[in-house]
RNA sequence: GCCGAUGUAGCUCAGUGGUAGAGCACUCGAUUCGUAAUCGAGCGGUCACGAGUUCAAAUCUCGUCAUCGGCUCCA
């Protein structure tokens, strides 16, 4: 590579491709919704048995769906995306037509498309506006368009998937076939989204947790059932305790509590009639029993137990707040199609707790959970989330409990959020059916949203299980729960982690820590006496008895993103140092092997680096 | 659950109807080596599973299971 060559490289590298996304920019909005128009176009003139429907931008593209019998296929995607250029390269005119109602629906009945009068039908403001492309085809359209279909580059946009979608999102209504695209403005752009959907695709969790072997799925266990090897383990178990700690210190009490319970526990709680589909079936002795719901079924959830216990002495105002806490294993029968890697699962443990406080308690407890909920997302380098206040969707009947218990419940959440200033969006609908949620989202590699932590307020559950407590003036009283979990589940944590992380933990969460590489097998007995020191002293340590060359050592440690090495060789024995090369920062010279030892356990004890 | 794609050695992947392949990993041997791959040999497969078509199937057809991308769902 030339000199000049090398230094061009450099300033591409300083400054990188921008890549808005379409709700930043007005430009692609216009780029993306002309597009999904384009590709709406072309697949009619070329598959002309084919119905349109709707096609929106995304905020990286755009798709289309369509009503066609014969599914698309990769072949078609090509000539789709051909068709396209052709459409781009005539420079077709957008032109905007405002219409009435009445002339929209007598041309869409010209057209015989029934879900464009359906759509029509959505529109709530008149009159109706039209994108024509061309004179030979329209849709009915918000806008905003570019203003001919050469203002799309031919070169900057590509089809990327086929999917099956709901006609209106309803599961019980046919089904489409979806076609995702992207589009941007210049070509070096689309070569840049592409190279990072590449790059997001090497921190996907299924892949760098086979590589590091933390987990593994197996076909004669089953779907959605992770083990955990030794090495997942200790992330495991290095996340439990550290939260354990921290519940400690905040006056939780851990409790453990069965995998099955009867099913008329969850009777009482009503799990069993919200979700009997999810559940894995029901465990009876014998037919009859299984027509009468008797019997046990794994848990789906922790709260019925916690109530159980909370139930088993009567309580005192003096009692409370109690904090009853446990990772809990459960189990849900989620749908085939929606499993995947440790994100869904169908067996997962929950980090769970369970807060019983009277009702002037509330507002603190929760804002003491919040607390804890953000200070572990802090100590586990977690920043980019968002808080989602989930409330109940009014005109559903799938929540339980009044009205009145709901709105104090939701006013509650909203009065500690205010109070904190924490930002904040509402989701309507998406509350647990016996009450309202804070929920905590994160996105994984892939940009696909995932709920980790969680806080719920429920006033429901203690009426249910008709729970009590005596308050000072002697008078029984109801308590109100606070379900809570900051991880939410471990399974999807980890996932999340190792994406976020790249699979590079920290020093506090790796697996093996330090590796030490001797330089040759004369020193291997070194290197293994120096790790055993480092294990006595809380230190992950390994000797890399392997026997092959420094270089393959290091390259092998490097594969398996360990944070420390420590190469011995003669100078290393005769000093009793180490020479540390870590994974962040490269070589950093020799230490006494003492000396290492105390920053390594300082560093892991304040979970920092080396 | 639905639509589509995929499934070959522990891993990553070649192999379009005619005797199952490579690299890495693993085992053994030689080498004793100073900051990202030493050399050589060997081991390893019911081509996901089950039917079918064919003289002949990893390859074609059907079914099942699993994985992946979406949709729906998510206490």
């Amino acid at each position: 590579m030339s000199p000049s060559a090398s230094q061009s490289a450099e300033a591409v590298e300083q400054q990188p491709i921008r890549l808005p996304r379409t709700s930043e920019s007005d430009k692609l909005k216009r780029i993306r919704h002309t597009a999904s128009h384009v590709m709406a176009m072309a697949v009619q003139r070329l598959f002309p048995e084919t119905q349109v429907t709707i096609g929106p931008w995304t905020e990286y593209g755009f798709y289309y769906d369509f009503d066609r019998p014969e599914p698309f296929t990769e072949k078609d995607l090509k000539a789709i995306k051909k068709e396209m250029v052709k459409i781009i390269k005539q420079k077709l005119p957008v032109i905007r037509e405002v219409v009435t109602r009445e002339e929209a629906e007598k041309r869409i009945t010209e057209i015989k498309e029934p879900y464009k009068l359906e759509i029509l039908g959505d529109i709530k403001q008149d009159p109706i506006t039209l994108y024509h492309l061309g004179d030979r085809w329209w849709d009915l359209c918000a806008g905003p368009h570019v203003e001919t279909t050469g203002d799309l580059h031919p070169k900057a946009f590509d089809l990327e998937s086929i999917a099956g979608a709901y006609w209106r999102g309803d599961a019980n209504n046919p089904q489409l076939q979806r076609i995702y695209g992207t589009a941007w403005e210049t070509p070096e752009q689309l070569k840049e989204y592409k190279r990072r959907k590449e790059e997001a695709l090497k921190r996907d969790h299924r892949k760098v947790g086979k590589e590091l072997g933390l987990f593994v799925f197996s076909d004669a266990v089953g779907p959605g059932l992770p083990m955990w090897t030794p090495k997942g383990t200790i992330l495991r178990s290095t996340l439990e305790n550290f939260l354990k700690d921290e519940q400690q210190k905040r006056g939780y009490f851990g409790v453990v509590t069965p995998h099955i319970a009867r099913v008329d526990l969850f009777k009482t709680s009503g799990h069993w009639q919200n979700y009997k589909e999810d559940m894995f079936p029901l465990m009876a002795d014998d037919e009859e029993a299984l027509h009468a719901e008797q019997g046990f079924i794994l848990k789906p959830m922790n709260c019925p137990f916690h109530v159980q216990i909370y139930k088993s002495e009567l309580r005192s105002y003096r009692d409370l707040p109690l904090r009853l806490a446990e990772f809990g294993t459960v189990y849900r029968y989620e749908q085939s199609g929606e499993l995947g890697g440790l994100t869904r699962v169908r067996g997962f443990t929950q980090d769970d707790s369970h807060l019983f406080v009277t009702p002037d308690q509330l507002e603190t407890e929760f804002l003491n959970v919040v607390d804890l909920i953000l200070s572990v997302f802090e100590s586990l380098r977690l920043r980019q989330f968002k808080a989602r206040l989930s409330t109940r969707d009014r005109s559903s009947d799938k929540y339980i409990g009044s009205d009145e218990a709901w709105d104090k419940a939701e006013d509650a959440i909203r009065h500690a959020m205010n109070a904190k200033g924490m930002s904040y969006f509402e989701a309507p609908g998406e509350a647990a059916f016996y009450g309202p949620k804070l929920d905590f989202i994160f996105q994984d590699a892939l940009e696909r949203e995932w709920q980790l932590g969680t806080v719920q307020v429920d006033y429901n559950l203690p009426e249910r299980f008709e729970l009590e407590y005596v308050a000072e003036d002697g008078s029984r009283q109801r308590p109100v729960m606070i379900h809570r979990a900051p991880f939410g589940s471990l399974e999807r944590l980890i996932g999340i982690l190792i994406e976020e992380y790249s699979g590079d933990f920290p020093l506090w969460l790796a697996p093996e820590q330090v590796r030490l590489l001797p330089v040759s097998d004369e020193f291997l007995p070194f290197a293994k006496d120096v790790a055993a020191k480092m294990l006595q002293s809380g230190i992950r340590a390994a000797a890399d008895t392997s026997g092959e060359r420094l270089g393959k050592l290091i390259r092998n440690g490097e594969k398996a993103k360990i944070p420390v090495m420590a190469i011995v060789g003669a100078k290393e024995q005769e000093a009793n140092s180490l020479s540390i090369r870590t994974r962040a920062s490269g070589e950093l010279g020799s230490m006494p092997v003492d000396e290492a030892i105390e920053k390594l356990t300082g560093a892991i004890e304040s979970r920092g680096d080396f």
